[in-house]
DNA sequence: GACGAATTGTCAGTATAAGTAACATTATTC
DNA sequence: GAATAATGTTACTTATACTGACAATTCGTC
């Protein structure tokens, strides 16, 4: 599944449009969809992201979460169950950290976030 | 037409969560889900909408717009998925400990733990 | 290859939206 | 009535969506 920055671009390209267009249209500056279109920049509001939807003639919910066709009327693509994973990011992230890490440190660690031990609460 | 607030409640009433479960769940603190819930309140980010949109099955333009379908799919049960199950008895306790954390807590944990920090590695 | 135009990338600054923690209130259970 | 759980509210802090300006890259033309 892309990111939202991805589906961002692929909005806008599938326009044909230059951020500069696309920015006048929506009515914000060329800058904001530039910072759109990257991993470490902002996220359009919801109002923002509606409005590109629109435009683009993209499914709302796709643009948004990558869930579900891309286009309005595309044939849907089934998504696994798996999809709706149950652990958040930052709980999967915690894992993948704590999976890299040798036993006795994770033993620390575990030690360190202990209910009602005073280092981290 | 229901308005935001009342949609972000019947979101989390739909997993039957609650504030405090939900919050964790999505990585924020149990008063921004209370403030997302009322008219006064503040709205959530795209990202904590698309999260709950994820989470609870509800349809991301639904949540944010109160058009289209409700329900993408069914929702997802409260009980996590086949995969914590796989998780060792270690990896259990390291989320349940970590879920008592406050958000500030998890993210300052997970920065302990970073690949290449000097910290604990 | 040079050059200019078009396009995109990046950054510092700003206003405010979104978040937090703490305290208050209400609801529920016994 | 007490204890606990859940929710409401508020003052304050932090994060961020956006802007304008400057930098870098890409593209088209000669």
């Amino acid at each position: 599944m892309s990111a939202l920055y991805h589906r961002v671009r692929e909005a806008r390209r599938l326009l044909g449009l230059s951020q500069e267009s696309l920015a006048a249209e929506l009515g914000v500056s060329r800058s904001a969809v530039a910072q759109w279109e990257h991993a470490a920049g902002t996220s359009p509001s919801v109002d923002h992201l509606s409005a590109l939807a629109r435009r683009s003639g993209m499914c709302f919910e796709y643009l948004a979460t990558g869930r579900g066709p891309r286009i309005l009327g595309e044939p849907m693509v089934a998504e696994p169950a798996a999809e709706y994973d149950a652990l958040t990011e930052q709980q999967k992230q915690l894992l993948e950290r704590f999976r890299l890490l040798s036993p006795r440190q994770r033993r620390a660690l575990l030690e360190l976030i202990e209910p009602e031990r005073s280092s981290l609460r």
